[in-house]
DNA sequence: TGAAAGATTCGCT
DNA sequence: GCGAATCTTTCAG
């Protein structure tokens, strides 16, 4: 197969978001970056696919990896917001945050799932499945499909273009929240946002109706 | 130095 | 729908 560059018809609609651009809170970048494009660059393949949930880790949450304060771990999610943060659970799953903070302060943006847009034989392959609903579905499958890994971690977003976000000034989502996945600690916040209805949304089929 | 928990996923029943 | 896999980080002793 052919590598991917920058399809034409494709990046003629995306606009780049600068960083300056983004929203510092945690909260409202969460919010901001549904139906958003995430676009992920390697030299060898150009991929997008439109966010359709996100869940918010605010400075004093509980559940979040910066409760105990800074460690070398979790640094990035404690510089200038719009870092990137990458950690693994359960041994298995790599996860995509973005930090929404000031320099200084612990907060981040899990990108918990995206609907594919181009690049899609590319994550097929990764994936080891065709059906497109299954491709980004899942922080775990998500960073499967679009590579992301530690190497990633640290990074400003947009350095190296390697991973940036995009609007293509579609007609906005209707966004709906409910409570968090997967979490034990503040596990009755609504902070976790998704697209209502999108057939690409993660999480148990009760949570997305409401 | 050891043990336990964790922002999940996949396969099997 | 349920439980195992898997491994890094963190906290306790």
């Amino acid at each position: 197969m052919r590598a991917t560059p920058r399809d034409a018809a494709t990046s003629e609609h995306l606009h780049p978001i600068h960083r300056a651009d983004l929203p510092s809170g945690t909260i409202a970048l969460a919010r901001f970056l549904i139906g958003k494009v995430l676009v992920r660059e390697d030299g060898a393949s150009f991929l997008t696919g439109r966010i359709v949930e996100t869940e918010a880790y605010p400075p004093g949450d509980d559940a979040a990896h910066h409760r105990s304060g800074r460690t070398a771990r979790n640094a990035s999610l404690f510089l200038a917001h719009g870092h990137v943060y990458v950690y693994r659970a359960y041994g298995t799953a790599m996860m995509l945050n973005v930090s929404s903070e000031a320099d200084g302060v612990g907060g981040g943006v899990l990108i918990r799932a995206a609907e594919p847009l181009s690049g899609i034989d590319v994550m097929r392959a990764r994936r080891g499945t065709d059906d497109i609903r299954r491709l980004a579905r899942g922080p775990g499958c998500l960073a499967q499909a679009f590579d992301i890994g530690f190497a990633l971690d640290g990074d400003a977003y947009g350095a190296g273009n390697a991973l940036w976000f995009a609007d293509d000034r579609s007609k906005p989502p209707r966004i709906a929240r409910s409570v968090r996945i997967g979490i034990t600690r503040n596990a009755d916040k609504p902070w976790r946002f998704f697209v209502r209805g999108s057939p690409f949304v993660s999480g148990p089929a009760k949570l997305n109706r409401a």
